[in-house]
DNA sequence: GGCAAATTCATACTTTTGGCTGATGTGCCG
DNA sequence: CGGCACATCAGCCAAAAGTATGAATTTGCC
């Protein structure tokens, strides 16, 4: 943002300094004034077209790129590395035992995780843990 | 955007005019042509700078505001009304006694509406009808 | 080294969910 | 009118999920 108004800056300096360069050699006797001014016009009318432009082409990305973990929510909510794979695979579809599976560990304790995380989320069940965690932007 | 460039192209015609106005009776004998050109330049800026914007608001709006259910894909699945109703409750965390009470019908209405929902997106949990259902872009 | 937090596991019990089958009422279309 | 799609409901059984409690291990950190 700071530096397209820099680079505008310059350009815009860089174009009045070279119109006026070229209004005392060649132009401003045999062209009429009009014609100069509509040049002037079309060319900062591009230039602030294009400025505008960057200057959104910038939220457009940041809005349809980003998504990031909120890491605030989750410190907020105490919620361990382990329990927010557990949060992850739940929100994925996985049942119990195949959570257990993926990660070496009995149903046991993915149940014990899933606990903590309903605790932690005020929930108590994991389609509302899922829609929770979707709220607080700690998973997609 | 039709609308824009058409209300661009007014303002920028009815500026010239103005210009053009102006021009001939009170300034061009006073002040320097350097800072009339100057003040066309900013002007075209502006507008160029808001047409600019315009074009792209639009796009900003469309990406960040921009869920739009697939209908294709729930054509395709063929997910009645009811069931979608109940899809979208279990998306954000009820209990089938839950819909059940929402929808002044019996559990055995969910149940039946659930596990057609399950046929249709291939799931055989709720969770995973809700993970399915969401790359499908049939609900957020 | 020792404490706190995190991770792991078990058992027992309840609730919720899912799978299956069958049935009824309603509205629409050919 | 018959057939079809949709919505409704019931009952039964099994599986998965959730609750509660207690405990052993591991790990990170002061």
């Amino acid at each position: 943002m700071r530096k397209t108004i820099i680079i505008y800056g310059i350009s815009m300096a860089a174009l009045v300094g070279l119109l006026k360069l070229v209004e005392y050699k060649y132009l401003i006797r045999d062209i009429p004034l009009e014609f100069y001014i509509g040049l002037v016009a079309l060319l900062f009318t591009a230039l602030g077209i294009w400025a505008g432009l960057r200057l959104t082409r910038r939220r457009v990305i940041e809005i349809s790129t980003a998504f990031e973990i909120d890491e605030a929510n989750l410190q907020k909510l105490g919620i361990t590395k382990r329990e927010y794979e557990v949060l992850e695979l739940i929100s994925s579809g996985h049942s119990n035992q195949e959570i257990a599976d993926k990660l070496f560990v009995s149903t046991s304790t993915i149940k014990t995780h899933v606990a903590n995380l309903f605790a932690k989320l005020d929930a108590s069940r994991r389609t509302q843990a899922i829609s929770r965690a979707k709220e607080l932007h700690i998973i997609q």
